[in-house]
DNA sequence: GATTGGGGCCGTCATTGCGG
DNA sequence: CCGCAATGACGGCCCCAATC
């Protein structure tokens, strides 16, 4: 009975399934406070509602006021009349993001935390090469093309540096491994890794070579025209794959980051919050004491 | 120096939810 | 319904510190 806040549903976002269906929806704090402290009446208390991380989507970072009512036993408790079940049942069964979620709660306070931008720019960046890298397939009969942006330190900041096509009987690295002809879409990334994506033999004029928006920085994706024999159809597969395996790459990547930054992002509000806790302890203390002196 | 256990990072697979 | 992005789970690898 120390006025400490008890919220018997706080859970840690990692413990939770994403798979479980949530039912959160009878979220109630109670709040063990000295009835005496408090006048009789109707009190406004500040609450953060985050029971799991599908709830933290929606309150993360939400200084929600709410209403707490005695229950009889000197217990305050909160009654959520300020959110439908209904809507708050389907918020909780969504899956959550961490760019989302780092987005609310940078929003919600803390203006120091930067916003995890949507990519807009990488995007871009990627479509102006995609009007260029035509271009230059139909133009070069093989042999070595080079695609240099126009702007290098704009791509080179934005992930994507250098963009390549080898044909395999001249590339220095690949000729030994790769069946005579095939050629090489070769990409580099922000971080200098440096990937490859094979071009079966005789197919390279016919192939457009787009970046769709969906791809991440520095993918460039050959989509072929026309394949009909079982062997192209398994190069294709294969080639389909190994884009799939390096685009989730990427995702697993950009993933943890995210997931990285959430929990740096929820350790600080845990700090805050402490400290919020700590200054409305001392703020009640004072007030008990004031109200104490007065009836004296 | 060899071994071992823990922690971090990465790639891959499976699953889920969303948008077209 | 399908394709895709996001994410959890799992296993492998590497590094480091502690122990023998």
């Amino acid at each position: 009975m120390d006025g400490s806040i008890d919220d018997k549903s706080e859970d840690s976002p990692s413990s939770s399934g994403s798979s479980q269906p949530q039912n959160l929806s009878t979220v109630v704090h109670t709040i063990t406070a000295v009835p005496t402290a408090i006048p009789n009446q109707p009190v406004q208390v500040q609450s953060v509602i985050q029971p799991t991380q599908q709830s933290v989507i929606q309150a993360a970072g939400q200084i929600q006021t709410v209403q707490v009512e005695e229950d009889g036993e000197g217990h305050l408790v909160r009654t959520d009349t300020d959110i439908g079940i209904e809507k708050r049942r389907e918020i909780l069964s969504r899956r959550p993001s961490y760019r989302k979620i780092l987005n609310e709660l940078s929003s919600a306070e803390a203006p120091g935390i930067a916003k995890i931008e949507e990519d807009k720019e990488e995007e871009a960046a990627i479509t102006s090469i995609q009007t260029t890298i035509p271009s230059y397939v139909q133009t070069s009969a093989g042999q070595t093309i080079q695609i240099a942006a126009a702007n290098q330190n704009e791509l080179t900041t934005q992930g994507l540096q250098t963009i390549t096509m080898t044909n395999a009987g001249q590339g220095a690295v690949t000729a030994a491994a790769m069946p005579a002809g095939t050629t090489i879409v070769q990409y580099t990334q922000g971080d200098g890794s440096q990937q490859f994506v094979t071009v079966p033999a005789g197919e390279v004029q016919a192939y457009q070579i787009r970046a769709p928006s969906s791809l991440p920085a520095g993918v460039v994706m050959a989509t072929p025209t026309g394949i009909t024999s079982p062997q192209q159809l398994a190069e294709e597969s294969a080639r389909k794959r190994e884009l799939r395996l390096m685009k989730n790459r990427v995702a697993a990547r950009e993933c943890r980051k995210k997931k990285k930054e959430y929990v740096k992002c929820l350790e600080n509000r845990v700090a805050v919050l402490e400290q919020q806790n700590k200054a409305l302890i001392e703020e009640l203390k004072q007030l008990k004491d004031l109200y104490c002196h007065k009836n004296e």
